[in-house]
RNA sequence: UCCCUAGUAGCUCAGUCGGUUAGAGCACAUGACUGUUAAUCAUGGGGUCCCUGGUUCGAGCCCAGGCUGGGGAGCCA
């Protein structure tokens, strides 16, 4: 058991009167005697009272913004003003000293770009400590929504073999020396040398595997890194990011979009309940934000009531050749202002899902029943042999949190679309296997984490929900 | 990868038409004050104006190339 107690215990209990001991670091030292100490516990600080008479200049010195400290002394009721309790000390110790001179976190605001290049160090601001926290209880929900609906959380593999699963440029896994590679007589490297006797690369994505065990587990989610090695830079996109992917045998396309929706629905609903002050904070942070921005830049809503705006309504739900038709009957396109032609058969653009969620109909949309030109080989063939039964949620801001579809399950389709797509019927012959033995209706979608970290919290960099980012030319920490 | 944009003190930023010694707030140092809320007040130190080259009597400012950050697009989650 630890010798101390933590700040968020003791704000939400104060044992007024009890001699109690807090460790954390020093966020600032006002006036020579008060010491607000946050232990990232909550984002509130608690208020140390200090007699600066009782300890020798030198040391009070030593107490700067960063300081690591520990304080015992009596828990009381605060005569001053910001705050409710406060602890009167009587043993002060210093943990860890910083110097102020070197120290770059300041009691001020930074930029989130500056504190991108301290990435070690801004955990230890508000901001950042409130983002991380609510990651963890977003990440927590996830768990606890598939466990209360009788999902198995499934351990798809992180180095993969297959190679066909065709969402995006890979990063191989080697043990070769690059330095000198073992070549074949043709001159091409031999990989039976290698350390799997093959070819192998870091996951794009865990649904082949997830759809396995789902045809027989029935309910079963992966949660875990997933790499692209896409030249992708924008606010959108990471090399190594968390997916989550539901697979769930016997549901259609209907079932699968009446989960994710409520899904999505329940993971807002808990941060709001679990997360108040914390996205309080960041409401904060974006409202003084916004005002430095153009009025047209700036959030309809704010962060507290667009969450529960999005937990309380259901989502708009419409075809992808229905969504066509609002684009061409929309103003924005009879005044030409979409910089990209519509017309049935196209990949919505970026302005087309943003019209569509942001000006047309002001909330999440599910678009369903794409083109199969343009959606993957897995997805399963519509009756009118022209579109797949995919679908896709945008929100506002973010625009594609999840894709989704109901799985092609029947053998000879799906052959035929591995002909198509030009994939080797060879390199993924378990995944068909499961179309001949016992093949059944299922669906399931990939929930991008990290855009779910970015909805909730408001961030519109997804670099600034997750930890350490990696992205092209940055492997930093 | 393409388009746009920015780089001035530790941080956030101002710097007029190309003109003498480059400024402010915060941070830091010293002192005053002591129930403060990013404490306040006074004083002080602090600059490779991103780099390289060019134009000019003279460049933080103009031109060319590069580096780095940011925004947008594509790819997608």
């Amino acid at each position: 058991m630890p010798d101390h107690s933590s700040v968020s215990t003791l704000f939400s209990a104060p044992p007024l009167g009890n001699t109690i001991t807090v460790s954390g670091w020093v966020r600032t030292f006002r006036n020579d005697q008060f010491i607000a100490l946050s232990d990232g516990s909550t984002i509130r600080t608690l208020q140390i009272v200090i007699r600066k008479e009782n300890f020798d200049d030198a040391f009070l010195k030593r107490i700067n913004t960063g300081t690591s400290i520990r304080a015992t002394g009596k828990l009381e009721k605060s005569p001053g003003k910001g705050q409710e309790i406060e602890l009167i000390t009587e043993e002060l110790n210093i943990l860890g000293d910083c110097d102020a001179n070197e120290f770059p976190i300041q009691m001020k605001r930074h930029s989130l770009e500056f504190l991108r290049e301290k990435a070690h160090l801004r955990f230890r601001t508000n901001t950042f400590g409130a983002v991380f926290r609510i990651r963890h209880h977003l990440a927590f929900a996830i768990h606890k929504y598939f466990n209360d609906h009788g999902f198995f959380y499934l351990h798809a593999p992180v180095i993969t073999g297959s190679d066909a699963e065709g969402a995006g440029e890979m990063f191989r896994v080697t043990t070769l020396d690059l330095n000198n590679l073992p070549k074949k007589e043709d001159g091409r490297v031999d990989e039976s040398l290698d350390f799997f006797g093959k070819s192998t690369h870091l996951t794009v994505s865990g649904q082949l595997e997830a759809e396995l065990a789902a045809l027989a587990l029935s309910r079963v989610y992966t949660f875990g890194p997933t790499f692209r090695a896409e030249n992708s830079n924008t606010s959108r996109h990471l090399a190594e990011f968390w997916m989550i992917e539901p697979e769930v045998a016997f549901n259609d396309l209907v079932a699968n979009m009446d989960l994710a929706e409520d899904f999505l629905r329940y993971c807002i609903s808990y941060a709001l309940m679990h997360c108040k002050e914390d996205l309080e904070f960041l409401q904060e942070r974006e409202i003084s934000e916004d005002k430095m921005k153009p009025v047209e830049e700036r959030q309809p809503l704010p962060l507290l009531q667009r969450l529960q705006f999005v937990s309380n309504n259901t989502f708009e739900r419409l075809t992808y050749s229905e969504a066509i038709r609002v684009l061409l009957d929309s103003p924005y396109y009879k005044k030409k202002k979409f910089k990209f032609p519509v017309e049935w058969g196209i990949d919505l653009q970026s302005e087309h899902e943003r019209y569509l969620v942001e000006k047309h109909f002001k909330k999440p949309v599910i678009l369903t029943n794409y083109p199969a030109a343009i959606k993957a080989f897995y997805m399963r063939l519509n009756e009118d042999g022209k579109t797949v039964a995919a679908m896709d949620i945008l929100v506002p801001g973010i625009g594609e949190i999840i894709g989704g579809s109901q799985r092609e399950e029947r053998y000879d389709v799906l052959r035929r679309k591995c002909q198509q797509f030009q994939i080797d019927e060879e390199s993924i012959w378990w995944y068909l296997e499961t179309r001949k033995f016992g093949s059944c209706v299922h669906a399931g979608f990939g929930l991008g984490f990290e855009r779910l970290v970015m909805f909730v919290t408001g961030m519109q960099n997804i670099r600034d929900v997750i930890p350490f980012p990696r992205t092209p030319q940055n492997a930093a920490f």
